[in-house]
DNA sequence: TACCAGGGCCTTT
DNA sequence: AAAGGCCATGGT
């Protein structure tokens, strides 16, 4: 028996609108560590993006009901957050050329990569670094609720880079960010300035746009690299941090396999879910 | 080169 | 309950 592929298709049901068929799946997607502004309430994940709050949940027949939102806002702003253009079935198939990536795939396939906001991908890294994800939540909740503009029920929106720019680190304080501040700062002076245009890193050679980002105090390769991919939809960005280092050396003795290189940032997410669910194996070697 | 800087979460004792 | 490990980057 083998099962019919179906293409990806939406439609309206009263104030919602429901995807059906895609390759999502939104627990390993919203707090695979991509994104820290997610929280599951009740089944339902709830949270601030673009500037905008939504509840988004899964049906048992694996449909995905954005809530209480309009077709236009769907196709404006969840759509390209959520990456639901990308052909991931054809990434899938790509990737699984290696074996040990076709493994990965079966366990991660439902990731997908958010392309969120440039500005704040890149100072949610900064507080990401030498960091673990509940302090970073924390410390990006306290941002956005001491100084995002507020959006009714409790939500607050990313602040801006000017807004974050008039501040000191003295207003910084209340974040307990710890040595980050300054880099905080530091990153959005450089941006709210104009000295460094995120928009034009979507589209820059890497390695410009990689060397533009660190000369921000506090942006090294990884972080660098983790504000491309997520920020500035550069899926062929690697980020590589002490998991994603031992994991690729265990797997594939060090190197990425080349059917991944143009989408070596998805293969990245799949490597590094795999490698968190069969953490002791890999230990074990 | 090696180490420390804020800090809090996590695992181990 | 307490202690120690961990982390990405810049600075000494």
């Amino acid at each position: 028996m083998t099962a019919v592929k179906e293409r990806p298709s939406v439609r309206q049901e009263g104030a919602d609108i429901v995807l059906s068929s895609a390759r999502l799946v939104l627990a390993d997607t919203l707090d695979c560590g991509q994104a820290f502004r997610w929280e599951n309430r009740l089944g339902r994940w709830c949270g601030v993006a673009m500037g905008r709050a939504l509840c988004v949940y899964e049906r048992p027949n694996g449909d995905i009901v954005f809530a209480d939102t309009s077709p236009e806002i769907f196709d404006s702003v969840w759509r390209p957050y959520f990456d639901l253009d990308r052909d991931y079935e054809a990434v899938i198939e790509a990737v699984s050329q290696d074996p040990v990536l076709k493994r990965a795939a079966g366990f991660a396939g439902g990731i997908r990569i958010l392309r969120q906001d440039p500005w704040e991908a890149l100072c949610s890294f900064i507080i990401s670094q030498n960091n673990n994800i509940p302090r970073i939540k924390g410390i990006i909740s306290r941002l956005c609720e001491g100084f995002g503009e507020p959006l009714g029920g409790g939500n607050f929106a990313f602040p801006s880079a000017q807004t974050v720019a008039a501040l000191t680190v003295d207003d910084l304080a209340p974040l307990r960010s710890g040595f980050r501040a300054k880099y905080i700062l530091d990153a959005a002076c450089r941006v709210a300035s104009g000295e460094i245009e995120l928009d034009a890193l979507s589209s820059a050679p890497l390695d410009s746009a990689r060397a533009e980002l660190m000369r921000i105090k506090g942006v090294g390769p990884k972080v660098a690299d983790c504000a491309l991919l997520f920020g500035c939809g550069r899926i062929e960005c690697f980020p590589v941090d002490v998991w994603i280092g031992r994991a690729m050396k265990t797997l594939f003795d060090g190197s990425l396999p080349e059917c991944a290189a143009p989408f070596a940032g998805i293969a990245q997410q799949y490597i590094f879910h795999y490698a968190r669910m069969t953490k002791l194996q890999i230990e074990d070697l």
